[in-house]
DNA sequence: AAGCGCTTGTGAACGAGAGCACAAAGTGAG
DNA sequence: CTCACTTTGTGCTCTCGTTCACAAGCGCTT
């Protein structure tokens, strides 16, 4: 029984690794080379005793009186979160969506690499996006085979998500985003995390509407 | 001294409140008049008791025995979430992703009308997307205050993304939408909400390194 | 080598949220 | 009307996460 405490990180802390990652890649483009809690904190957003007890999770990266290498910290903490190596991913639905998410630079840059496109429309199939041709999507089980892949992006319509999902986890997809505004089912071992925009559009109105009343004059009588 | 407990709803149930407004939508569609917690929960994905502990913050719109009646709650939590009046807003930057944005259909369904786009990149300003004549940078403040943009959406590269907040917030906006990798500075009143595909994908991969090891012929035999 | 100032790493208090379990409150049958 | 059954609304506990505050540790200066 080793008390590393290497076994559960906790997902708050992963969560927010990639945003330690991000500041750090700025810093070190800028040239520097020690960063303390203080400044990573501010640069990522969060509050400093958090930061530290974050990155505590990974280990002793720190030197009292002095703060964090930057490279060093970038590596370990890319080392933690498997960008080490790379990850193949496949994008099912090639609508606007799917068009943008296979030209955005942004995967290639941080370990992901968009290894196949597929769609079910006859009309997409063959059309080449971001220089990929796109695939049917007969061929899904094949390309995840072929290509290793463990992670898979979805950006169909919200009908087909729970189907093109069962698909992906049948081949061995493990890891999956959805962009689809659906409910996935799926086993315990597959990791699903979704991205909606209408439901983040749901909570800015929410807020919206609590501030609103707030200016009519007759709320200020009220609160007399 | 109203025991209303109407001032504060927990973040975590107004986060939930717009999947359960898509559940009950579903089931609106499909002719259902009544709902139980149970039913509910399992459409909604979430744990029956927090869903009714979520509701009930809303009030007492439930019926002891029999549930809850779908379309009164489809109305409830619409006018809890603002959903009953609606929502101008601007989409800042049409790249790929803007685009997909502008043309995506779920905005309009839910209450939120995109009613003008704007880039600084002269090549774009004065296209044509999804319907909307692109606005150049220049006219922010005047289309914010005519349109009486209170939500806008940031499209742009993340260099620009402070920038362009900095202009959003001064001109009224106080609540932003944000795809641009980057870390919003704004004042206490602005509500920010952002979406990062990056940092999403990098949580899976941390998770698919999680579970790759333990597939190894080692990691079997020490279980045993 | 000793002292000083700075920063990490972490114990401990605090707060928010999840989920259990059950009383309260409704429906419908007899 | 009464009883059995269903389902809501909520008190309570437990877990997870945040934040404070400070001892421990490091380097620089004298
Ligand atoms: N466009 C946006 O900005 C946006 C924003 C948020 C969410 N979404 C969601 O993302 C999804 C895609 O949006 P979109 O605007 O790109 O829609 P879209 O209609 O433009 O594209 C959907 C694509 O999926 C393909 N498709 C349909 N069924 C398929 C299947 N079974 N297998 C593979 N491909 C299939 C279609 O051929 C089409 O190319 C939708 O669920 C939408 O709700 C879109
Ligand atoms: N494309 C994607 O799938 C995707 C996914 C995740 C995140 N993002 C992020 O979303 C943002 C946009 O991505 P994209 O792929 O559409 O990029 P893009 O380069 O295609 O589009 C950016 C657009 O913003 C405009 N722009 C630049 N500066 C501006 C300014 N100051 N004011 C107004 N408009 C300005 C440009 O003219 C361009 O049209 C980026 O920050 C990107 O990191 C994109």
């Amino acid at each position: 029984m080793t008390s590393h405490a290497k076994q559960g990180i906790p997902a708050a802390t992963v969560a927010r690794l990639p945003l330690y990652l991000r500041a750090l890649g700025t810093l070190s483009d800028e040239g520097v080379t020690t960063v303390s809690s203080e400044e990573l904190a501010a640069a990522a957003g969060v509050n400093s005793a958090k930061l530290r007890k974050d990155l505590s999770q990974l280990g002793s990266y720190g030197t009292r009186g002095v703060g964090y290498d930057v490279d060093y910290l970038v590596y370990q903490v890319s080392r933690e979160l498997g960008l080490t190596q790379d990850w193949p991913v496949v994008i099912v639905g090639l609508g606007h969506l799917g068009h943008a998410l296979a030209n955005y630079g942004g995967f290639a840059s941080r370990g992901f690499e968009v290894r196949a496109l597929v769609d079910a429309d006859p009309d997409i199939v063959g059309t080449r996006v971001a220089g990929l041709v796109v695939s049917p999507l007969d061929a899904l089980e094949e390309i995840i085979n072929a290509q290793g892949v463990a992670i898979a992006v979805i950006a169909t319509p919200a009908m087909a998500a729970q189907d093109v999902c069962d698909r992906l986890v049948a081949s061995g997809v493990s890891s999956i985003l959805n962009f689809a505004p659906s409910m996935l089912v799926v086993p315990e071992h597959v990791e699903v995390r979704k991205v909606d925009l209408s439901i983040e559009l749901q909570i800015l109105a929410f807020h919206e509407q609590r501030k609103a009343p707030l200016l009519t004059p007759m709320a200020q009588a009220a609160t007399s």
